[in-house]
DNA sequence: TAAACACGGACTGAACAAGTCGGATATTCA
DNA sequence: TGAATATCCGACTTGTTCAGTCCGTGTTTA
């Protein structure tokens, strides 16, 4: 059905949270968890893994919890999603180490991974900044994020 | 993961291949199975599918089998892979019919339904005919598919 | 009539996602 | 120093979905 994950969801929705709440004192798992009302241990679980990834500092012991490693503007919705959920690709057979099993090539994908890529370029023009900006004022004007050629 | 179902894909595999094998004979499941080593029953279903959402003619009995029901230029990747999987969201909330039920509506899936629009668009932007014509000149001039603007 | 085909429901096994549990380690504060 | 609050991390359960199979029915043609 080609959706994210939950997991992915979370974690974007955990790092537009913390661009929101600029960091006087670091946010704990269980401080966004109850803001969105997710299963903090989840969380927990996603957080740590963006942390192993660089996209966010943690700090252990009371008062702890986590900050952006880097500025909003410069975290992708790409690397939140390719921390959380590994690469992905659009085709079932990933092409990759073991290569297709399907007897004649499988001729499909070489479009597709075209698509793959297009994709993965819209996701990497998104930042959790543009996440956070959530109202665009009206007169703002469109921004092109994506040509794709084929 | 954000990837296709098999389903999807042999559901491609198999209009391309019709595509390709124009029709003096309709070409039964079994044959495009055979040609593509994929399981024959599987694919019946799949083709079946097609075959009620319109992108298909079938006919039963002996020397049966499917056909194109338009032509290929006019069957886009997206309406096959639809009839297979499904609408796709990005977002795991669907936002459809019962709404987001994180308490905080759910400002991630805003900027996330153009990535899913995106998608969408460049997904019914390659024809079947596209996908059988696998080999482009190498003098084509690229196409532009898709611009997104946010 | 018999073979070859489409059609379609029910089922199984495997894989995966989502979430839970329990414990170890690190840090701060009283 | 000890308690409280965190991160950290692996193992586990549960539920769902995917992929594939089985089997019976209907339809067409030789």
């Amino acid at each position: 059905m080609l959706k994210l994950s939950k997991k992915a969801d979370y974690g974007l929705m955990a790092l537009k949270y913390l661009a929101e709440h600029p960091e006087p004192v670091a946010l704990s798992a269980k401080d966004i968890a109850d803001a969105y009302g997710i299963p903090a241990q989840l969380l927990a679980k996603i957080l740590q893994q963006l942390t192993k990834s660089g996209l966010l500092r943690s700090h252990a012991g009371m008062n702890g919890g986590y900050a952006l490693a880097k500025e909003a503007r410069q975290i992708s919705a790409y690397e939140v999603i390719h921390s959380i959920d590994g690469p992905f690709f659009i085709t079932s057979c990933t092409k990759g180490a073991n290569g297709c099993d399907l007897t004649p090539s499988c001729t499909i994908k070489e479009p597709l991974a075209r698509v793959n890529e297009t994709i993965a370029g819209v996701l990497k023009s998104i930042s959790i900044q543009d996440l956070a900006e959530q109202e665009q004022p009206a007169g703002t004007p469109a921004q092109t994020l994506v040509t794709l050629t084929v």
